[in-house]
DNA sequence: AATGTATCTGAACATCTGTTCAGATAAAAC
DNA sequence: GTTTTATCTGAACAGATGTTCAGATACATT
């Protein structure tokens, strides 16, 4: 995963990843039925993890509340794992069309989530967003985005990011 | 370019990338020293337009306006140039360490003239940011994941989706 | 028409690629 | 202690990789 993180999935060969848990490359293939299946393996694992992860929190009662919840929940979840989401998010073109579809699908669940928290606080009158669908994909892009300078030992711990993110998603999506 | 873009660059190879302008492999090193050597160049051209292209705008007299001048100006330029923003967001690992700082300095020049927008706002009382560096990244990260999902020929206009994200971004920095 | 310059071809190079598989090795089950 | 099962090695495979280069080709200058 380290591997794939920092130098690509097609820049990585089966000898590389062999020689990282200590193995010779044909013993990779009674785990995977070949690489594809290695990286679609990861990426599905990564986006079950994350899915399970959300579906643990109990949700707050108010939109504000579970928006400020799912604010502290992406980050955090994304700066812990780094390399996964570099990865996840990077190598969906190296996927065949089925297995895209599948991380795809996941990736929808998840997003979805957002949305529909979104939608519940702008009938509640407590969020106002242009377009429900867009707010969601640039509000997960904007947090997403810690990930391309965050490194753990700065000067800011996790829980300050959080509330620095969250002071401007929270002013981005009011009325 | 747009091979780069879909596969990868690690993933296309030199007669691929021939093959894609009529010409042997070998011919291209005419033209470039090494694989390398053209993923810089594309990767610089991008970064050199986008600086020029920026440099060339008159600038609004106050922050907000420069603001949302920048904001409908970034969204314009990377929509219309999906395959350039696409390698130089994710190739930046093929570079080697020299091309990649030199890369990193353009970026670096583009992030601060919006951070100095931020700053300004900020100064004279009509923005309000938690961290301007954070929120210089957050906005950017924001604003260039509308190349993730956005798609010539949908339901909306460059303009409209400019107008869009303009009033995210308004009231996310907003007092 | 003859010369010089720039570009391209096509083959060759050494090396690496993902993948397969017979046989070695170790662990488990009887 | 023997047999079954699972895992790993190490070599082999056919083909692809980036890069080089002598010679062919086309174009511009004299």
């Amino acid at each position: 995963m380290r591997l794939f993180a920092q130098h690509g999935y097609a820049a990585v060969s089966m000898r590389q990843i062999a020689a990282g848990v200590g193995v010779q490359a044909g013993a990779l293939y009674n785990y995977t039925p070949d690489k594809q299946g290695l990286l679609f393996g990861l990426m599905r694992e990564h986006m079950d993890e994350l899915l399970a992860a959300r579906a643990e929190r109990d949700v707050p009662a108010d939109p504000l509340a579970q928006l400020e919840d799912f604010t502290r929940f992406h980050i955090a979840f994304h700066m812990e794992r780094a390399d996964e989401v570099f990865v996840s998010y990077m190598e969906l073109r190296n996927l065949d069309a089925e297995n895209f579809a599948t991380i795809e699908t996941l990736r929808r669940q998840y997003e979805d989530e957002l949305e529909a928290i979104l939608r519940r606080g702008v009938a509640a009158g407590v969020f106002s967003v242009p377009d429900s669908k867009i707010a969601t994909l640039a509000l997960i892009a904007m947090l997403t985005g810690v990930n391309t300078w965050y490194r753990t030992g700065g000067r800011l711990s996790v829980r300050e990011v959080e509330t620095i993110y969250w002071d401007m998603v929270r002013k981005a999506v009011a009325p």
